[in-house]
DNA sequence: CTAAAATGGTACGGTGACGTACCTCTTTCA
DNA sequence: TGAAAGAGGTACGTCACCGTACCATTTTAG
């Protein structure tokens, strides 16, 4: 029965998200050590005892927001692959992907995670489970199936999924990160179709 | 008459270089905003005094830190593109840009700017700039040149250049970021040539 | 050899930040 | 309605850290 709560925990419920998803948008805009706890209370508008009711500490935090928003951003890339035509799928799944990637929570992640990486491992390789990882082991499933039902003749689907995957990427994500420089939809559907193209040619066009 | 030193000016030199050399390994290791000065001191063995003679604060240090080990790591990607055989062109291309991406400074340096992107913008673009982004622009030129030949025939040799380079880092870099998992010599082979094969058999059975 | 410049070592001012304590006010449940 | 739990607000203790100042010592140049 603890599907029932009473009005106060629903309400601390809903208190706790609010607090992990401004507390995110500062963290992620400013960088994790340049803020500091008094600047979230003040943004958020509680009072310090009831953050830390909420959250041990500092580092407690983080990691609650990073797990929060890494399964909500990484929840797109969730949804299985059906099958049809190979080339509509891949694009469909490798714009799904980079539009993911590309997205401003998608970015603050993947820098805040690539920066702390050495002190929050585990957050880490939830983060790469969860999201990349994810994707490229559902891409590699898909692969397989293909491959076994004759379509094309792949021999190792996983690295073929990382390859693709990193493909997809290109420089997009690259100058996006670095730059700050997000590329426009329909320079992403480009990037996308020619990544297919290159690929499914790769794959077809091997003797 | 720049080049006559005298002694003294050798040595605060090599002082300011081995400072530079001691703190990169510091900071890279245990992340720019956890380390203070006195750590750095204290490996280095001078005094403040020293320190701050050759830097003016923690910020300068960090941007003459990025910008020496960028010019240094990044230079093994320089030498620019011999004509040849198309395919061993690419391979070697290929694992010479992975080999620094995965080595443990061009980690290092990738993790550091990618956290600290937003509040050091002009590093970051100089990074992406003489690092990635060279190479990518080499390999562009090289594109275009082999296109002109009619070796093959390559609409948007930067986009190509992107998508081939993305793929090559396919997921052994993200791998090695977030897990830090660097991958074994044979498996960056072995990606590479996989990466190139695809590459090439997509250029050349466009219809 | 001597004077000046540089360095080592340390102590210090000032600031910021984490986490706690206390008091008051509001909200919830019986 | 009344008492207990929670929340707001603030002040504080403590600590780490940046950058400077001071003095003794070594090294360099002439």
């Amino acid at each position: 029965m603890e599907q029932i709560k009473s009005g106060r925990e629903r309400q601390q419920d809903a208190k706790r998200v609010e607090i992990l998803s401004a507390a995110a948008d500062i963290f992620f805009q400013e960088g994790y050590s340049r803020v500091g706890m008094d600047r979230i209370i003040s943004e958020i508008g509680g009072s310090k005892r009831t953050l830390y009711k909420y959250f041990r500490n500092k580092d407690q935090l983080f990691e609650a927001i990073i797990a929060s928003v890494s399964d909500r951003v990484m929840a797109a890339l969730e949804p299985p692959l059906e099958d049809g035509a190979m080339k509509e799928m891949l694009i469909a799944m490798g714009e799904r992907y980079l539009r993911v990637l590309l997205s401003p929570d998608g970015l603050a992640l993947y820098r805040a995670i690539a920066s702390e990486a050495a002190h929050f491992p585990d957050l880490a390789k939830t983060f790469f489970v969860t999201g990349p990882g994810r994707a490229s082991a559902n891409l590699a499933v898909y692969l397989e199936r293909q491959s076994k039902k004759g379509t094309t003749s792949i021999k190792n689907p996983e690295q073929a999924a990382g390859l693709f995957l990193g493909m997809v990427r290109g420089d997009l994500h690259l100058a996006a990160v670095f730059l700050g420089e997000v590329p426009s939809d329909s320079a992403i559907k480009q990037s996308v179709e020619r990544a297919v193209t290159i690929f499914l040619a790769g794959l077809a066009c091997k003797p």
